[in-house]
DNA sequence: ATTCAAGGCCAG
DNA sequence: CTGGCCTTGAAT
């Protein structure tokens, strides 16, 4: 009777949670062989993509789907490995933003899309290729407009956790929050530029000029041009509030149609960025007012989406009131795919 | 954590 | 078919 029990409870959950191999160990906060934890280490350091060549949905207990990277590295995250070292060191976070930032912006200023730029690549995975151009070019703002998106993306693409999102979880992230950071990004843009409108670098318009404004509701041009902008200079946002919260939009677990895998990483990296902005708060401000801080930071997330909704009701008003300047290009492409 | 031999995969 | 490169799992 006593030998029994002991034998049920000791066999089954020995098995590994990944690869059901008997006598695994524990490794990442999860019963597993050392197989499996070997093959999640590899994989959360190497920086080259994994990707399924089948379904993305193949059977790791099964010979044949046990070979695919993909999907065994996702069976890891979901039945629980934990794939971020905790705690993490924040000035290492935040300098890798500042970095990435740099290029971004670097990339915004100095360059122009390459001419082989299809709308159909942008929000795969890849980099972008960027051309310099020359000092006296002169940008519409339909020119602006792609490079803002392109560098944005290009931007977004290459956050630490993106490499680990499936093809689909890949494009839902984009299609769900490269507009609200994009957005972010052009208010501090304008604010770091010390204008109390949002514009383009030359100062040019972020409505294309054929606009006429009488034709719209005054509040809601006003509100897509002034009011996150006001809130940025109320709080006087510094650069790695900045960064910080521009990625934990971009990491929003919370957005439609993610696979359970996509929404574990997406949550832990967002809560990650978090932490990081609590304690960049704590340490600027002293711990009662960094605690306020964060939450009026965080609180920005309300004034960004206030102003994607202004900008997704303009873009449905101008082809009524305006229709024969509605124009097709990549960046009415590119705005129709993201708003509709 | 690092090292190593074996096996798989791809290009020539 | 062959050689080189990469991944893997077990041993150190």
């Amino acid at each position: 009777m006593l030998e029994l029990t002991i034998s049920a409870e000791t066999e089954e959950p020995r098995d590994c949670k990944i690869c059901a191999t008997k006598n695994a160990g524990f490794n990442y906060g999860v019963q597993s062989c050392n197989s499996c934890k070997m093959f999640f280490r590899r994989a959360l350091d190497t920086s080259k993509m994994i990707t399924c060549k089948k379904e993305e949905n193949c059977n790791i207990l099964d010979p044949e789907g046990s070979k695919c990277r993909f999907c065994r590295f996702h069976k890891c995250v979901l039945v629980g490995m934990k794939f971020i070292d905790s705690p993490q060191d924040p000035s290492a976070i935040i300098n890798d933003l500042l970095h990435k930032d740099w290029t971004r912006n670097q990339h915004f200023l100095t360059g122009k899309a390459a001419s082989t730029v299809k709308f159909k690549d942008i929000f795969e995975r890849g980099v972008f290729l960027f051309e310099k151009k020359s000092e006296d070019t002169v940008f519409d703002f339909y020119e602006w407009g792609v490079m803002n998106h392109l560098t944005c993306i290009n931007f977004e693409t290459s956050l630490s956790f993106m490499k680990y999102l499936s093809k689909s979880d890949l494009t839902c992230v984009l299609k769900s929050s490269h507009l609200l950071y994009m957005i972010f990004v052009t208010a501090w843009r304008s604010y770091t530029a010390k204008k109390e409108f949002m514009c383009h670098p030359d100062g040019s318009d972020i409505f294309p000029s054929e606009v006429e404004p009488s034709a719209y509701n005054e509040k809601l041009i006003n509100e897509i041009r002034c009011y996150l902008l006001s809130c940025l200079i109320c709080l006087r946002v510094t650069e790695e509030e900045f960064l910080l919260l521009g990625v934990i939009i971009v990491c929003n677990p919370g957005i439609p149609d993610l696979s359970q895998t996509g929404r574990m990483l997406l949550a832990s990296y967002q809560s990650m960025y978090g932490q990081t902005l609590q304690r960049y708060c704590s340490f600027k401000y002293g711990s009662n007012a960094g605690a306020l801080r964060y939450l009026e930071i965080i609180s920005l997330s309300t004034a960004i989406a206030r102003c994607h909704s202004a900008i997704a009701n303009f873009s449905t008003l101008f082809p009524i009131h305006q229709p024969q300047h509605v124009k097709v290009n990549l960046f009415t492409e590119i705005l129709a795919f993201l708003i509709k």
